[in-house]
DNA sequence: CCTGAGCCTTGACACAGATCAAACGCGCGA
DNA sequence: TCGCGCGTTTGATCTGTGTCAAGGCTCAGG
């Protein structure tokens, strides 16, 4: 199952695509290298589960590249999406032994991990390190609740607009594209993972979809494909102010 | 407006009822002295708003007794509450200008606060504050995912129970008292604030808790005071594992 | 004692979204 | 080339929760 490719991808912290926004962000040089010590990278194939919930996670690390989930099952199989993991997210959680969640690979995956234990005797005695997975913890915990006013009080058409307006946005800062021009992106989730996210069944997703198309807030090519020709208008459509408040 | 209430209630920040579950559970005497420079208390009555979303905060703080709320709220007035203060949880950001949220006490509250500015310097010199701050900030992290899957996928029935539960277990462990014998407490919340909380109407909340006491599974006197014969029944009316799991 | 204001309960009905079911389209392996 | 599987769309119907409306309980003030 596991492919080659697991060996590859190594770089030096210094030139690392997330070096500005990850947990290392705000390292010294000689930190890096301290971290570098400690630090290997894993891939993982689209749909492969990299943590199960409750297992013993021995690393914690950083998503490199590529989309991952976060979610909770109940015993019936109800799931519920509770965090998107995108490229520089943290993924678990010094000081706990296991998971509380699945973590899923949504598209191939590339993660920079640390050795729990080494990551959190670093993290006793260089503040840079704490300080920057304090702030991260924060900015999660801000878009947790943004997503509980969602989850909680917006309707099926609000609901995948407020989906679709922070996918842009995220697609956005990554590609640090200004400008109010059309937006476009490929979706990363299916009609089903939109729903674990959104607290909605896969065959209101697909007709919610439809049903912005049809009226113009999103134009599709492809299944996955979107156009956004009016940001402004899929932010109403979500039922946001128009402030542009942007997450993480 | 203001009671002389309001000039009341400084503790020593050693005798303090919240000393060992705060932000301040990790510091040793004289950084709780430093605290102690820059510290006061308020109090709010019941139903004051203690910070509106936007403005700007000039302090952060605990609460040391009472309960409080963070709610969000659309344009159009759908209100979506996104979190419980109990005594020990910690108001306000750190290296943020103004709240996200508004903050409203749902008791009469007392809380301590600390004047923002000299906070963050001392954080930043301060390991114990920055660690307990960041595991504080990781289990609310934690509550607000497990929120999630309440809001996004369970029923009204399963959405009463689980907030009936949490409100028992914290209440539970805020008096340290174990046996499972009957639990028995106060709600200190309004149908409509419970609405607000679960992302249902009041009329859905009130059908529901009358649903759950002819059922057995709770019992009501008055309005407002509840007893758990079995929790065990409680928690699977919840849709939980019976694993017991408990926050902060 | 009466009155009014909050807070809560209960009923009747409407509707958004779930559920059940069928079929499409595209890529891939045989 | 065919056929199969997966993700998706669309339709018909059902149902849980929202909405609207009426009335009850309790407490404070006149």
């Amino acid at each position: 199952m596991l492919k080659d490719k697991n060996a590859v991808a190594p770089h030096a912290c210094v030139d690392c695509p997330i070096r500005h926004r990850a947990v290392c962000a705000r390292c010294e040089v000689d930190e890096l290298e301290e971290l570098e010590t400690f630090k290997y990278y894993r891939t993982f194939e689209a749909g492969q589960t990299v943590i199960w919930s409750g297992d013993r996670m021995d690393f914690v690390g950083s998503v490199v590249s590529g989309i991952g989930t976060l979610t909770q099952t109940m015993e019936d199989g109800r799931t519920q999406m509770v965090g998107l993991l995108l490229p520089s997210d943290f993924v678990g959680r010094p000081g706990r032994e296991g998971s509380a969640y699945d973590v899923v690979a949504t598209t191939d995956l590339v993660m920079c991990c640390f050795r729990k234990k080494p990551f959190e005797q670093m993290m006793l005695v260089t503040p840079h390190l704490a300080q920057r997975l304090l702030e991260m913890t924060l900015d999660e915990l801000d878009a947790a609740r943004e997503w509980m006013l969602v989850l909680g009080r917006k309707t099926a058409r609000e609901k995948i607009a407020s989906l679709l307006s922070i996918i842009a946005r995220r697609d956005a800062t990554l590609r640090l594209k200004g400008g109010d021009g059309p937006l476009a992106f490929d979706l990363p989730l299916t009609r089903e993972a939109m729903a674990d996210y959104l607290g909605l069944t896969l065959e209101t997703v697909s007709r919610q979809i439809s049903a912005l198309k049809r009226d113009g807030v999103i134009e599709l090519e492809g299944k996955r494909h979107v156009t956004i020709p009016n940001f402004t208008r899929l932010m109403e459509e979500a039922g946001d102010d128009s402030d542009g408040g942007f997450l993480s």
